[in-house]
RNA sequence: GCAGUUGUAGCUCAGUUGGUUAGAGCGCCUGUCUGUGGAACAGGAGGUCGGUGGUUCGAGCCCACCCAACUGUACCA
């Protein structure tokens, strides 16, 4: 066989699963989301501040139990000195460690309400609207262990979904309190000795909205298989004990449901049958549960925070479906103490495919009571709020509640004589200083269709051209391509596309600035 | 991690029972066009057929292993 000649073997340009470049258009939503959270949480008191992307991991929390090895869901990698670093992988942990540094000195001023937005890394499979590399936007209140705190952070999700233009009902902030969960394992038996079921059980109990209150008591029980024939093993736990849990899940439902006008009621009216028959019985969510399971010392605790909480959030006219209550709502497994949040769209789409698409949770968090004590030895109260910016923006995309129109390109002023390109820098200065986006053709401009080919892929609202001819009257040629391309629908041919040149008009060299705002403000073109 | 499905050009896909130099449409670049965006016409670039090994005179096609992507599931601060 011949030697075929071989060619040089190529780079392949790829980038690593699980991120995405940003084009123009996602920069843009990008920016104005960011500014639209901004603007409630300064409203709300909070301050800026900025932390690095990276921290010493054992500041992160996320070395494995006996091992010095980080969690390998975190990018880590060691020091000169041998110390492990880690990637954030979430805007809290770090935020511990800035209070944990300044705790009690004059740089802090508490309670600190501080907000704070980057991108976080997580090494882990990347999904669908899932990165490895995504934007969060946090507020936390430091130093304050009262309800109140909790209750306006709830507020001001709520506040934010609106600010981003995500209607009233379309989204719910859903509360739920862990000591209310602490408890009711506590009283089924499952105390602090029993870590690894009360995980399990609280896994569980996170995928009630997936897998409905009989996949929640397989998951409880003996275990669950799936479709794909994936085998989940379960807690173990008996019958009774089992019931007693999914009782507190769907209470808010079942058995007799909640009474109409109240669901949207942060704490609502639930119909519940007597044991053992009779009638009926009306009463609020919360009497309901303190009467099954109030008994336990924690669990009574987290009622108590929970109506300090209503009484807020009735006061200021929260209480009509802005913000419920939701006892599946789980969140983070290990650090939260107290209330928990989580942000739900509502809103359903489809997909390219035409399946349906479920958002869920876009934001969340809670009161973490514990984090920044790790560095202090002394309790240290907090409670902050997270909003998941990137996975909001695939979703607000899909929804096409976002602007994802591309922006007007720069004017670009086109080289016509070579010998002139000074010239046209001039008249892109002048553009300039007059603050109008405008820029030279700097590609080959060996012929103008080649140009106007550009300013057409660059969006540009118009371009500039001068001959020797227009030189010669001192005038120069304004082309408005966005009215040109509409006239260009009616023309056939070449010939006649060329001769006619739409939406085209002369000025003088004097009014260069003067006509171009005139073509800008017809089609309503702003920057930035 | 586990299970299933799928890997041929930038994208969407053809490719016969195993048979010469692997094709099409769209997109891209160039020209027709040295004074004008689109359309039209002509030309061009672009492929380790996911990878490695095997069977065979001969593999895009058959076999084994590996890799990646997708879907579900598990984990998720």
């Amino acid at each position: 066989m011949a030697e075929k000649p071989k060619k040089p073997q190529k780079l392949k340009a790829r980038l690593p699963r699980g991120l995405e470049d940003r084009d123009p258009a996602a920069i843009r939503a990008t920016r104005e989301m960011v500014e639209k959270i901004r603007a409630v949480y300064e409203l709300y008191g909070f301050e800026p501040v900025e932390t690095p992307a990276m921290e010493y991991t054992d500041a992160l929390g996320k070395f494995l139990p006996d091992q010095d090895r980080p969690n390998e869901g975190v990018f880590s990698f060691q020091d000169d000195d041998e110390q492990w670093i880690s990637l954030r992988y979430d805007l809290t942990a770090p935020l511990a460690r800035y209070v944990g540094e300044r705790y009690g000195t004059d740089g802090l001023v508490l309670p600190y309400r501080s907000y704070r937005v980057g991108y976080v890394f997580r090494n882990e499979k990347p999904g669908p609207g899932r990165f490895r590399q995504f934007m969060q936007f946090d507020a936390d209140t430091v130093g304050s262990a009262t309800p109140a705190a909790d209750a306006e952070i709830c507020m001001m999700a709520a506040d934010t979904m609106e600010a981003l233009g995500i209607a009233r009902g379309q989204y719910v902030v859903k509360v739920n309190n862990r000591k209310l969960l602490d408890g009711l394992m506590e009283a089924v038996g499952l105390g602090e000795e029993n870590v690894a079921t009360r995980l399990t059980v609280l896994r569980a109990l996170d995928k009630y909205d997936r897998l409905g209150k009989d996949g929640v008591r397989q998951l409880l029980g003996s275990g669950r298989r799936d479709d794909s024939g994936d085998y989940t093993p379960g807690a173990q736990l008996e019958q009774d004990k089992i019931s007693r849990i999914t009782d507190f899940l769907t209470l808010r439902s079942e058995p007799w449901g909640i009474v109409e006008g109240t669901e949207r009621n942060f704490n609502s009216q639930i119909r519940l049958s007597p044991e053992g028959g009779g009638e009926p019985r009306e009463t609020d969510l919360l009497s309901a549960f303190d009467a099954a399971y109030g008994s336990n010392v924690l669990f009574h605790k987290g009622i108590e925070e929970f109506r300090e909480i209503e009484r807020i959030l009735v006061k200021c006219g929260y209480n009509d479906g802005r913000v419920i209550i939701d006892p599946s709502v789980v969140r983070g497994l290990e650090y939260y103490t107290g209330p928990v949040y989580e942000v739900e769209l509502l809103l359903e789409t489809k997909d390219e495919k035409g399946r349906p698409v479920r958002f869920g949770s876009v934001g969340g968090g809670g009161r973490y009571d514990g984090l920044v004590s790790r560095f202090r030895g002394e309790p240290v109260p907090a409670t902050g709020f997270s909003i998941g910016v990137s996975r909001l923006q695939a979703a607000l995309t899909l929804l096409g509640k976002l602007d994802t129109r591309p922006e007007f390109g720069p004017v670009v002023v086109t080289v016509f004589d070579r010998d002139r390109v000074a010239d046209y820098q001039e008249m892109v200065a002048q553009l300039r200083s007059a603050g109008i986006r405008a820029e030279l053709y700097l590609g080959n401009p060996k012929n103008m269709g080649n140009q106007l080919k550009y300013a057409d892929r660059r969006n540009a609202p118009c371009v500039i051209i001068q001959g020797s001819d227009e030189k010669a009257r001192g005038e120069v040629q304004i082309k408005d391509l966005v009215e040109g391309a509409k006239a260009a629908a009616a023309i056939a041919s070449n010939q006649e596309w060329r001769e006619s040149r739409p939406a085209q008009f002369s000025c003088s060299e004097a009014d260069l600035v003067a006509k171009v705002r005139e073509v800008l403000a017809r089609h309503d073109v702003k920057w930035g």
